[in-house]
Formats: structure tokens, sequence, C-alpha cells
DNA sequence: CTTGTCGGATTGTTCAACAATCCGATACCT
DNA sequence: AGGTATCGGATTGTTGAACAATCCGACAAG
């Protein structure tokens, strides 16, 4: 039984700053975020606003508000009085990306090597990792790529910096998307990783700076003979 | 005269992607950019939809399109069924700024010094805000400053980063929007932005990074000197 | 002095209409 | 055939009005 009668006032400025509900044009982003970035909506197409409304059951104008919000976040492209399409990665795209990532990635080796937890983190994405490679899960695959080198940049602890390198990671994986085999792309990129940890698990910041050097090339290269190629 | 009647086309590629035309909601947000930057809306106030249609003669729904697009570049808060404010910077987003601040800055320095001409745009720029501090213009000196961390940043060459920090160098604007005495701040900054030129004109990179560093400290202190006190 | 309730104000969303623009098809000219 | 002009449907851009949902301050009650 509580033993203390006493009226106190709560502990304010504890609380968790409270959850942000979503308008329904927040929620009719998210639907299209999703399905742009699981692929259901390929890189190129359009999306009609009527359509859109009809399917979702909103009004235009509210469609239009969540096109404005998938705007800035670099996955649809408006063209005025055309229509927003679902962006296309090419060559000059992905060559934006790595000179980015290239200048991003290596600022959060050193804080990495200086937190338990945090390469006990990616110790765990890569093994999850490597099991989903077994069984052939690709997908899977990628998506902890992605979360990998996610939390690389988030370990530099500016908060601008991880939002907008989460922008880039969504344009990366709709580059993915345009590719056909995803294994090919993948395996050696994991092995990478890997090595990655472990160089940072042994306080090696300038071997893992190296060894992070060679995965941006070598997947850059890749990235582009693929794409090149296809388009 | 064309001495060659044989036809041939035109070189493409070479134009420079026609400009993209502003749709009525693009002016709505640039007209109410510019009022804010210009400190002409201050921090804190609210934008509110029907006032803004009536004032520019344009429908709500183009008004609240507008908002969608000021938020994401940070310039306004959206808190549902509330409306949009102008962002306020508070300690916590002003270390935020300079941890982002302390991270880019240094990235494009190698560049720069391997670049005349960047280096004679960075040294004309801090020159027309030596000028403009003579004449008491401190709003210009302020201006200058923050086109001459720009320019720092922009030399690393990421489109993404570049992009990024444009938008936090207007958030900065905000924040000394937010502070009395101009002249006190930027003063001592003027100082320091011509010494880093001067060490980069001499190649010496190490020694910028390290004044560098100790203009985003002292900055950061003067800052937050001033807002703590303030608010 | 806290708690409950009411009502105006503002935002959120819908709907229908029309103007502006784009784009493919068709017709026309050489 | 190859190029150009024109037309019309389709889609986007914008408006204005309407109503629901929510917020917030004021006032009343305990």
């Amino acid at each position: 039984m509580p033993s203390a009668p006493v009226p106190v006032d709560a502990d304010l400025g504890a609380l968790p700053a409270l959850p942000r509900r979503a308008s329904t044009a927040e929620a009719v982003a998210g639907v299209l975020r999703t399905q742009i970035s699981q692929g259901r909506i390929l890189p190129g197409a359009q999306l009609r606003e009527e359509q859109i409304a009809a399917a979702l059951g909103v009004s235009r104008n509210t469609v239009r508000e969540s096109f404005r919000l998938l705007g800035h976040e670099r996955l649809v492209e408006h063209a005025l009085h055309k229509g927003v399409f679902v962006r296309t990665i090419g060559p000059d795209g992905i060559r934006e990306m790595y000179v980015t990532r290239r200048l991003l990635e290596p600022l959060g080796l050193g804080e990495i090597v200086a937190s338990r937890e945090t390469l006990a983190a990616l110790d765990a994405i890569v093994a999850e990792a490597e099991q989903a490679a077994e069984t052939g899960d690709w997908e899977s695959v990628g998506t902890g790529d992605i979360e990998f080198h996610r939390r690389l940049v988030a370990a530099a602890g500016s908060v601008h910096v991880s939002s907008m390198f989460d922008g880039l990671l969504a344009e990366l994986r709709l580059a993915f998307l345009q590719l056909p085999d995803r294994e090919a792309l993948h395996e050696p990129f994991l092995r990478r990783n890997r090595t990655l940890v472990d160089l940072l698990g042994r306080g090696d910041v300038k071997g893992a700076r190296n060894e992070l050097e060679e995965y941006l090339t070598a997947a850059e290269t890749a990235l582009l003979a693929v794409v090149t190629t296809t388009a």
C-alpha cells in the first residue's frame, strides 16, 4: 500500500513526448511509402490522384497532401501538370549516393569501437543476415545490409545526418528494386560487413575505414554495372 | 552565315534541365519562406490558414499544400489540429545543429585547398562581410557568415549533404532571429572566418581544421549562452 | 483551487466544379 | 514517308463551400 499520502506533483519532463497521431494524409503517405519500398509499386510508375483516392476512400486533396510529404523524401518526383512518379535511380543518382556514403559512413566508426552495445547490435544484425542468406532469403539480407549501414551513420550522433541518411537508404532500396539478380549483389557484401564488424570489435578503426572504403567502391561499381547494362 | 546546310541534331544533354515553373502552392511557400527567414514572421508565431489564404488570394487547400512543403524544410512545425508554427530553436536544437556542423564542415577542407576558384570565392565572401561590418550592416554580416559555411560544406561535393546543410543553415538563421544583439555575436566570427581563409590559402588543412573546430565551439557556446538566458 | 462542461475558433477532410496543361491521334502539307 | 498543325480526352491545378473533429479558453460547480 502507498505509505506516503503526502501529495506530490508527478515528475514531468520524464514523459516521452506523446506520439503525435497521424492525420489521414500521413496515413496515405505511409501506405504509399510501404508499397514503394516493398517494390509493389515500381520505379517509374505514375501515381494517379483519382485512382489512389478511390482505392483508399479518401479525397483527391488528401492524396495530394500525401504526395507533398513523399516528395521531400525523394521517393517520388513531382512534375507540374504531369503527376507524381516513383523515382527512378539512374547512374548519376547512384554516383551521388556513393559520394555521400563515402563521406558519411566513416564518421561514426570512432564512436562505435567505444560502445560495447553498438558493437553487439551490429554483430547481431550481421548474424541475422547470415542466417537469412543460408535460407536463401536475399530480401532479408538486403534489409539487413541497409540496417547495418544505417547504424554506422547513426553512431555519429547527428539527428540531421541520420534522418538524411535514412532517406538516402530508402533511395538505395529503390535502386535495388530495379535490379534482377539480388543474390549476386548482396552475397559478397554480407561477407564484407562481417569483416567490418570483426575489425571494429578489435578496435581497428583504421582497418575498418579501409574495409568500408573498399565495400563502398565495390558496391558502387557493381550497382553501376547492372544499371547501365539493363537501362 | 551558316556554312553547313547539312541537318544535324542539336547537342542534347548539354541543355540546363528546364527551370521547373512554380505552382501556386510553391509560390505561397516561397513567400512564407522569405517572410520567415527575414524575420518578418517570428519563431513561435502561428500561421493561420484562412488568414494567409485571404492575404494572398488563394484557397485554404493551396495554403495547406504550401505548409506541407515548408514542414519538410523544418522551417515550421505542424501540430495536428492546432496548426503550423514557425519553428523555435531551443538549447537542444542548437546543440544538435552544432553536432552536425562539427561533423560536416571539416569534410570539404581538403577539396578547398585544391581549388583556386573556391578559395577565391571564399575570400570574396569574407571581404564583402568585412565591408558590411564597417558600415554596421550586421544583417549582411550574418548572411555572409552563413554563405561562407554553406560553401565549406558544398565543397565536399555531395548533393545530399549540401541540400541537408542548406536546411540546417536556414534553421540557424532562425536561431539568429531570436537573438537581440547581433553585433556581439557576429563580430568575433567574422575575424575567425578571415583566419580560416588565410590558413586554407596557405594549404594548411590541419590548422584550418583546428580553427574551424574552435569557431564552432565558440559559436555554440555563445548561442547557448544567449538562448538560455533569454528563454 | 481543482474539476467539469460549454461554445467559438481553427484545423482536417470531403466534394464538386472549372481552368490549365499535357499527350496521343488525326489530319494536313510538302 | 516525314514533318507539322490542330483537336479532344485525360489528368492535374486550384477554388470555394460545406461539415466533422478537435482544441482551448471561459465560465460554472463542487
